[in-house]
DNA sequence: CGGATTTTTTTGTATGTACTAAATTGATAG
DNA sequence: CTATCAATTTAGTACATACAAAAAAATCCG
C-alpha cells in the first residue's frame, strides 16, 4: 500500500508524464515528442524521462521508438485527457467557487487532479453547469473524454497594429507571470486592439479596457486571441 | 521533484502514520503506541512501521524508545491535528456542498488531505461556517491547532436497557458499515432510547426514528453517545 | 529464575522516482 | 565518409516505501 491511486491505477508522476506528452504534442502540431522536451517541460533531468518513458511503454499508453521520441497511444491520450479534465475542473472550481485568483489555482489543481477522482471531478463540473472552459480560458475534456481545442487563436505577439478582437486564453501556469498580465487587464474574455509593435523584438502596445498597455513578446506569445471575422483589417505583414 | 508535499513537506505516509498515533494515542489514553498498534491501523507490516517511525523521529515529530513505542512530540501533535483537519474539513465539504453520502467520503478524503493546501481547507471551512464536527460527530480541529475531543460520551454499547439519548458520533471509517448503520437510521444527531440486550454478547435493540433496531455489540462499541444529563436512569449494571 | 512466547528490530530485497556521469546513437558539416 | 556535436540511453547511486525472513529484546509463566 504506496499511495492510494484513485483512477487510472497511475502514480503521479506518470500521470503528469502523460499530460505533457498530450501538450507538447498538441504544440509540435503531432510530432513526436522528444525526451529532452519532456525534461524541460517537467523540469526534469533527461534520464529520469528515459527511465519514466520506458515505464509508460510498457504499460501502453505511449510508444517509444528510442532516440526518437514518444507518441500516445490511444489508451494513452485518453488516459491524459482525464488527468486534464481534472485539473482543468478543479482550476474553474477554486476559483468560480472558492474564490481563488486565477493566478494561484495551478499549482493546487497540480497536485489535486492526482488525488481526486473521477467522481469528485464530475460533482465539482456538474456544480458548474458543466463549463466549457477553465479560467485561463483552455478546453475542458468531457466526461467521455472528448475535447474541443478551441477555434485555432492566433498569438497576440502575431498580429499587425490595428488588429482587435478579443482574449481567449492565456498559457502560462506561472503565477507571478500570470498575476502579472492580470494587473495589464489581460485575462481571458477581454476585449483589446494592438495599437502599436515596437521594432526588433521590441514591446506591444495594446488597448485593453480603455488603458494602452506594454506587454514583451515573450508573454504576448502565450496570449491566444479571436477576432472579430475574417474581414479584420490586417495593415503590414504579421506573419512571423 | 519526486512530489510536491503542499503542507509540512511530509510524505503521504508520514501524515498517515502521525494520523494514526495521534488516533491510537488518544484512544490508548496517553499511553505510548506500539509499533504493532501502528502497523495493524495502517494496514502494514510491522517492519514497515519501524522504518517510517526512525524517519519521523529522525525530524522530531515522535519520541521512539526501542521495543517500547512511540509518543508525539509537540510538533508532532500539531502536524497531526492539521492532517486530522484537512481530512474532516473535506469530508465535511464533500458532504454538506457537493452532495456525498457521509458512508463514502472517508476514501476520497483520505487522499485528498495530503494534496490539499491549507489554504484550500480554510476556505472550505469558511464556506461552511466553520463547522465543529465533521458528518461522522468527530471533532474538527481549529486552525490554531486546539481541538475540543467531544463531551467524552459513552458507548452505545455500554448502555443499559432504558437508557436513552442522543447519537453524537460514528467512530468507524468502512464505507459498507457505515451504509448499514444509516441503513439502521443510526447516524449522529438521532435520538435513540435502548430497549434491551440479549444475553452472553448478543445484539442490542434500539429504538431509533420509531422502529426497534437490532445491532450487533462490536458495531455498537463505536457508537459514541450522549445522554440527556447525569440524572439519567441507570437500571442495573451497564459497566462493561 | 529461566525457558517459551510475543513483539520489535534488523537484514536483505524490490519498486518507483530521481540524480550524475559515462557511453552510445544520430545528425551534421566539412 | 568521417569527425564532431548534440541528444539519448545506460550505468551506478540514493531515498522513501514496502515486504518477508532472521535476529534480538522484552514479557510472561511455571
Amino acid at each position: 500500500m504506496t499511495a492510494p491511486l484513485p483512477n487510472g491505477g497511475l502514480t503521479a508522476p506518470a500521470e503528469d508524464c502523460l499530460k505533457a506528452v498530450y501538450e507538447l504534442e498538441r504544440a509540435g502540431a503531432g510530432a513526436p515528442v522528444t525526451t529532452n522536451d519532456l525534461a524541460h517541460r517537467l523540469t526534469l533531468a533527461a534520464a529520469s524521462v528515459t527511465g519514466m518513458v520506458k515505464r509508460l511503454a510498457g504499460q501502453g499508453l505511449i510508444d517509444h521508438a528510442r532516440y526518437h521520441g514518444v507518441r500516445l497511444t490511444e489508451q494513452g491520450r485518453r488516459t491524459a485527457l482525464r488527468t486534464l479534465r481534472r485539473h482543468r475542473v478543479i482550476e474553474t472550481y477554486l476559483v468560480s467557487v472558492l474564490g481563488f485568483g486565477w493566478d494561484t489555482v495551478h499549482a493546487e489543481a497540480e497536485r489535486l487532479e492526482h488525488s481526486a477522482s473521477d467522481e469528485l471531478v464530475d460533482r465539482m463540473a456538474a456544480a458548474l453547469g458543466d463549463p466549457a472552459v477553465d479560467p485561463h480560458g483552455a478546453p475542458i475534456p468531457t466526461r467521455d473524454g472528448g475535447i474541443v481545442e478551441g477555434p485555432a487563436g492566433r498569438a497576440l505577439s502575431e498580429l499587425a497594429p490595428g488588429e482587435h478582437g478579443r482574449i481567449a486564453r492565456v498559457e502560462d501556469d506561472d503565477a507571478a507571470r500570470l498575476r502579472y498580465l492580470d494587473s495589464l487587464g489581460i485575462r481571458p474574455g477581454v476585449e483589446f486592439e494592438l495599437l502599436e509593435r515596437a521594432p526588433f523584438g521590441g514591446p506591444l502596445t495594446v488597448r485593453v479596457e480603455g488603458a494602452p498597455r506594454q506587454i514583451g513578446p515573450q508573454l504576448a506569445a502565450h496570449v491566444v486571441v479571436i477576432q472579430p471575422s475574417e474581414h479584420s483589417l490586417r495593415i503590414g505583414g504579421a506573419e512571423h
